[in-house]
DNA sequence: ATAATAGTACGACAAGAATCGTATGTCAAC
DNA sequence: GTTGACATACGATTCTTGTCGTACTATTAT
């Protein structure tokens, strides 16, 4: 049986193909191993693959599962909004000294963006600005 | 004798640990083993780890080095915005899902920032819309 | 010359990540 | 009640990271 970390202490940071499961979780809610398995076949692994991540990820308290007839639901543990801020966080320090202008620069350079978003983050900077001020 | 990687394909990304001793050759520039371990002396690391850790970065083409009298000199091997670009797409797609905007408010909330800072970056994103259209 | 010092090289090891093979359990249909 | 289909459980394996201990080499001071 696995031991679900009922609630000691706190969970460690998701690893590169944790997070792709999370995302699935995120977006798709509470899904068994072969629903995830199917979404991951970009990654081309097995799917006792996916089962044996997904019930680490769930003794370390990344995920949280609940029976269902013939087989487990498993969902999220943690907010993606909360996991988001940390990586940034650690993002920021790691690798931009603390600089959030050289963060947000690096976001713009680093992919193609419209007009249209960079008008949306500008507003949102605006705003931001005025809850500050 | 250490490889170093000549021209043989692209270096990986950079672990964490990897990440502070580049950090330090990218605002130092070139230094030896001993000055880098001692910058790091926050970490209470030994002395052969970060030589260690070195030598294995310069295998990967993370560093370069070079001899002088009595010791090795290392360089980072790649440049400081390559690696922020490249880290920062990462976590834009991983963790994201391509959301700039998300990525820059994640990057705002993660940490309290000054007034004038965010001003400065919003000229930023203006000089980056004028750019654009 | 020899001892102390300061450097590199190398191998070992523990922990964690990622992957999969195989065993085992359960329901449903024949 | 035996067989398939489908699920979970449980090692075992390989790779990578991070960490040192120890051995070796070269320079300097006595």
């Amino acid at each position: 049986m696995i031991q679900q970390r009922k609630s000691s202490g706190k969970v460690p940071m998701p690893t590169e193909a944790e997070l792709a499961i999370l995302q699935i979780l995120w977006s798709r809610g509470p899904s068994t191993v072969r629903e995830v398995h199917t979404a991951l076949r970009y990654r081309r692994t097995g799917y006792t693959t996916a089962l044996k991540q997904m019930q680490v990820m769930t003794e370390k308290g990344l995920l949280t599962r609940s029976e269902r007839f013939r087989s487990h639901v498993y969902e999220a543990g943690i907010p993606r909004e909360q996991t988001q801020l940390q990586l940034t966080r650690n993002l920021l320090e790691r690798v931009f000294d603390g600089s959030a202008k050289s963060l947000v620069l690096g976001a713009l350079s680093s992919q193609p963006i419209s007009s249209s978003e960079l008008a949306e983050i500008r507003e949102m900077i605006e705003k931001f600005e005025k809850g500050k001020a």
